[in-house]
DNA sequence: GCTGTTACATGCGCGACATGCATGCGTCAT
DNA sequence: ATGACGCATGCATGTCGCGCATGTAACAGC
């Protein structure tokens, strides 16, 4: 009684007791990438935060682990030795955490999904549909956002967030679905019109909220002239106008292609050559509970491949 | 670009940054134990935190793991399968980390140990040469304690705490010397009077602080008359007062034999017999430094075999 | 059958830790 | 020389996990 030799001279599991484990995984992704900033973005934290968790496997393990080399980083000896047994050791891990957890038929979670409300235009509909088919139990939330911010992805209440691949963010992403811009206009101009004499005739309906900033730019370079004839604050007024009032817009194509369910448009290619547009979704892998991301994931994938 | 494609369908590595590692522990803990309570003391935690890192694990693997089963619990056909690869991924894992990193040589940490003034009286000088000498560089702090509570071992700032077998903490022990008592009088006393006699006629000079309690609860129980002729506050008084104007006093062997360098003593064994006095050490496997602790363990032996 | 005991769950307050921001500092490139 | 890049650090903040007190269920003893 009293002498708990099994804890002392077990196989140095208890010694585990002590230390943090969380800092593996950091640990792992330090090594492979031989840079903090790399690192850091991979597990989903800030440069200071994995600069602090080096700190502590510093301490932890007695070694400084990489050393300053010029402008980046090297691996010290020991640090070397580490990547190959750690990496073996949290595969193992993986292995029995990934046990699938997240049972769609029955889960009954608040799904939240971070996009604009043009893309939430564009996806709602046939994301509601599908998640009320396969996820009966859960909640769709589409969090309206305009520009992304960092606390876009460190807020814990979104799940993914779906932006534009021109925004730039530090976690992993996936591409959703392609777009681009074109022309919007009534199905009353002119046949022979093509669509640069539509942006060059018509009046304009702009939304001042978003999408406007580069594709005038590009007519602005090219000394495009255009006339910007109305100002509206929600794009969903747009077909309506157009359709009844005339005028031309720009918008992505998937926009315009869910807009003529409301109203008959004419839709022509935009004459120039513009960056992508691509719609990426992006989430933190530090928040996410990864068998829920995997499924939503493929259902965005359904969601974008039908459209 | 933009297409972490390796991070999405990597080895599911990426999923752990997501994943509290640090609930492994507790979890393998638990499995092996079939008790929250008795994996809760394994691992240095409280009943109830046990039991809220249950609920955690719950939730991450999305299982009961166990269930209740008339007074105790019994282990879900899932946790089954889990201990095993949980073990073996976590000794894996251990053997990453246990790299040894306390190196006394070097090493300039404070070295706390909690004991009784009497226990410190005992093995202060010579842990206190033993710690200069093998660890030329660390400060040796003893914190005093009367008698241990919680807070004692759940206190940061305290490596190890050395208590008598009689106090109870959930923590792992381990025996460091056996002690009894033994009854202290003056060389002057008569030669042909035994323990006995001299508990019955010599006045008792009393620390009110310790070791008070059960051998006079002893002497009660049997009938044995004693009379107090002093009661001191510090114990280091009595060899003086013992040597210089005569009575008996009741002490741990170990420090009866400390005072014998400080003033001639006779001392005569208990004629009754008593609860173990042993002197363990018990440590909180959560917050301690295992390198660190095997070390001083390993020291604290030396200390105590000297005795 | 009632009470005492044991074991697990839970509400709550508190403390500690990790995170992120702002900033500093060193290195490299132009 | 100056800007850009990458790592470190002081600091404030938020959150998580711990422990206490308590609740609840099952078993044992008389």
């Amino acid at each position: 009684m009293g002498h708990d030799g099994e804890d002392v001279t077990g196989s140095g599991l208890d010694r585990l007791a002590s230390v943090n484990l969380n800092l593996l995984v950091p640990l792992l992704a330090l090594l492979e990438e031989c840079s903090v900033t790399r690192a850091a973005q991979r597990v989903g934290l800030s440069q200071p935060a994995m600069s602090h968790a080096l700190t502590r496997m510093r301490r932890l393990l007695g070694d400084d682990l990489v050393v300053r080399q010029g402008a980046g980083v090297t691996l010290t000896p020991r640090a070397q030795e580490l990547i190959a047994p750690l990496r073996s050791a949290l595969q193992q891990t993986a292995h029995i955490v990934n046990f699938p957890s997240f049972d769609p038929a029955t889960d009954q979670r608040v799904i939240t999904i971070a996009m604009t409300n043009s893309t939430a235009f564009v996806l709602g509909p046939r994301l509601a549909r599908l998640i009320a088919e396969h996820a009966p139990r859960a909640t769709l939330r589409i969090r309206t956002i305009t520009v992304p911010t960092e606390a876009t992805f460190t807020d814990k209440g979104v799940d993914v967030v779906l932006i534009s691949e021109g925004h730039y963010s530090p976690y992993p992403r996936e591409r959703l679905y392609d777009d681009r811009i074109v022309v919007v206009a009534s199905p009353d101009t002119p046949p022979d019109a093509n669509a640069l004499d539509l942006l060059t005739t018509q009046p304009h309906i702009v939304v001042d909220t978003d999408g406007r900033v580069f594709p005038y730019a590009v007519l602005e370079e090219k000394g495009i002239p255009y006339r910007v004839g109305q100002l509206v604050s929600d794009f969903l007024l747009v077909p309506f106008l157009v359709a009844r009032a005339g005028g031309v817009a720009l918008f992505r194509y998937q926009v315009a292609a869910t807009m003529l369910t409301l109203a008959d448009l004419r839709i022509e290619e935009f004459p120039f050559p513009l960056p992508g547009l691509g719609i990426d979704m992006v989430w933190n892998p530090r928040l996410a509970d990864q068998h829920f991301i995997e499924w939503l994931r493929a259902l965005l994938f359904d969601v974008a491949t039908g459209l």
